[in-house]
DNA sequence: AGCCATAAATGATTTTTATCAGGAAGGCTC
DNA sequence: GAGCCTTCCTGATAAAAATCATTTATGGCT
C-alpha cells in the first residue's frame, strides 16, 4: 500500500538533476554508486499517502519530482500542515534517525515520483559518508528555524496576517508559472489548515484580500498582484 | 557583553555529570579531552542574555547547570517563548551549523552556569567524531517533532487546551521540587508567551484551572494537583 | 457534455480572546 | 521594614474568529 509498482524508469543517482539541492549534494561517487544500486522507485498519485503519522518507516523517500505535504491531525481530526517537500527533498529521515515514530502524515499534492533508500543503505550512507549527515543536520537545523517562524506566526499573528504571509511563503517556496499563479493548487480547506483557522474564515479573509486588490484567484489558482501589501500585511520581521 | 568572567572551577568534561545526556555522550576519551582544554567557562545571571536574536555566535553553550528560555520577538515586540534549555543542552549550534543567524534569544531563567566552545573547536569535534554530529542530528531531529507539535497545538487548541498542557510539558520538562511545585519559575507574562496569548487571558485561565482545583498556585510557583484532568483538557493525542 | 459530489461562498450568530482600565498584592532595593 | 515598582488580578468592552446553516459554483468523472 501506498507505494505502487515502478512507473519510471530508474536512473542513476549521479544523473539526477536534484542532487546538487538535495542532502546528497556532496556524496562521492562510490556512495552514490551504491544508494543507486540499492534505492527503487516509486510513483504516488494525487492525493495518496505515502506516510503515515505514528508509524514507523522503513527507509527514507527521495522526491524525485512533485509536491507532498506534511501534516498532523489534531485532536478534533483536523489536519494541521506543518510543511511541505517537493523536488530534491528527503522525507521520512525524521523519524528513522531519532527513532520515534512518524510525527506528520505525507501525502501527494500532486502526481509524484520518488527515489525509496531502505533504513539500512540509509545508514549505510551515513556511516561512509560523514559529510552526508552534516548535510542533514544542515538542512534540518534550518528546518528548525523555519518551525520557530511558524511558531511565532501562530501565536501572535491574526489569521488575515498568517494568510497573507502564506502567500508568500508558498511563493518562495514553489514559485510562480508563467502566468504568475502560484505552482501549486491547495483547496481552500488545505489553505486554512495552513493557517490555522476554519475554512470559512479562510475563505472570507482571501475574498478580502482578492477585493483589496492585494490577489488574484481563479478557482484554485491563486496570482499574486501586489507582495509589498502582502508584506505590510503580514508584518514581516525577517 | 554576555558572557561574564569564570566563575567556577573549569572541571574536565569527563567527569562532568551532564555527559551522559548531552550530545556528548558517545565522545572518546581523546576528543574529549580536546574540548575540555579548549572550552572556557561562562556565568549567567538570571535575566542574563546569552544569546541575540539575529546575532553570529562565535561558539557554542554546553549548559551545566541552569535554566534558559528561547525566545523570538513578533512583530510587536511581544516576546514568543520557543522551547528551553537546561543541564547538559547545547544552545547556539542550530545557527552555527545552518549558518544563519540566532533565530531565537536565550536568556536565563535562573543563575546559570555553562561551558563555551568557540566555533572552531565545535567543527573540529564534528570532524574528529561523526558519532558526535549523528547525535546532534538526532536531537535535532526530535527537535522537529516537538515543534510540529507545537504547531498543531497552537493552530488547533483552545487558549485554554494550551494553558493545561503547558503545565504539562513544564513537569515533563523540568520535574517538581521536593514539595511538588514545578521546579521553574516563571511569571504570568511568561506563561502567556509560551502559550501564546494575552497576559490577562493566561491570568484568567490559570484562576479558573485553580479554582477547578487541577492546579495550586503559590505566587509564582505550580503545583499540578491534578495531571489526569490537564490531560483531559488539553486533550493530549500522543 | 452533463452529472454529481465536493468545494466555495455568504449570512447570521455565538464563542473566544484581546484590549483597556483600575486596583491589590507581591517582591526587591535601599 | 518602608517605599516603590512590577506583577497580578478583576471587570467592562470591543474585536476576532468559530460555528451553523444555506446557497452557489466547480471540477472530476463517465
Amino acid at each position: 500500500m501506498g507505494k505502487t509498482d515502478q512507473l519510471e524508469p530508474p536512473h542513476h543517482c549521479q544523473l539526477c538533476n536534484n542532487r546538487p539541492s538535495s542532502a546528497f549534494r556532496d556524496l562521492n561517487a562510490e556512495t552514490l554508486d551504491t544508494v543507486s544500486q540499492l534505492k527503487t522507485c516509486a510513483a504516488f498519485k494525487k492525493g495518496q499517502v505515502m506516510l503515515h503519522e505514528g508509524a514507523r518507516p522503513q527507509g527514507v523517500y527521495c522526491i524525485h519530482k512533485g509536491k507532498l505535504k506534511f501534516y498532523r491531525l489534531g485532536s478534533e481530526g483536523k489536519e494541521q500542515i506543518v510543511r511541505f517537500a517537493t523536488n530534491g527533498d528527503l522525507v521520512g529521515y525524521r523519524s528513522i534517525l531519532s527513532d520515534e515514530p512518524i510525527g506528520a502524515s505525507v501525502t501527494a499534492l500532486e502526481d509524484t515520483f520518488a527515489c525509496y533508500i531502505p533504513k539500512s543503505s540509509f545508514f549505510e550512507v551515513i556511516d561512509q559518508n560523514p559529510k552526508f549527515s552534516l548535510n542533514l543536520l544542515q538542512d534540518s537545523c534550518h528546518e528548525l528555524g523555519e518551525a520557530g517562524k511558524m511558531i511565532t506566526s501562530l501565536a501572535q499573528k491574526t489569521v488575515r496576517q498568517r494568510l497573507a504571509e502564506i502567500f508568500l511563503v508558498l511563493r518562495a517556496t514553489f514559485g510562480e508559472d508563467h502566468e504568475g499563479y502560484l505552482d501549486l493548487k491547495l483547496t481552500r480547506e488545505e489553505i486554512a489548515n495552513m493557517v490555522g483557522t476554519a475554512t470559512e474564515s479562510a475563505i472570507r479573509l482571501i475574498s478580502e484580500l482578492r477585493s483589496e486588490g492585494a490577489i488574484h484567484t481563479a478557482g484554485r489558482r491563486i496570482k499574486i498582484e501586489d507582495p509589498s501589501t502582502l508584506r505590510d500585511l503580514a508584518a514581516v520581521v525577517d
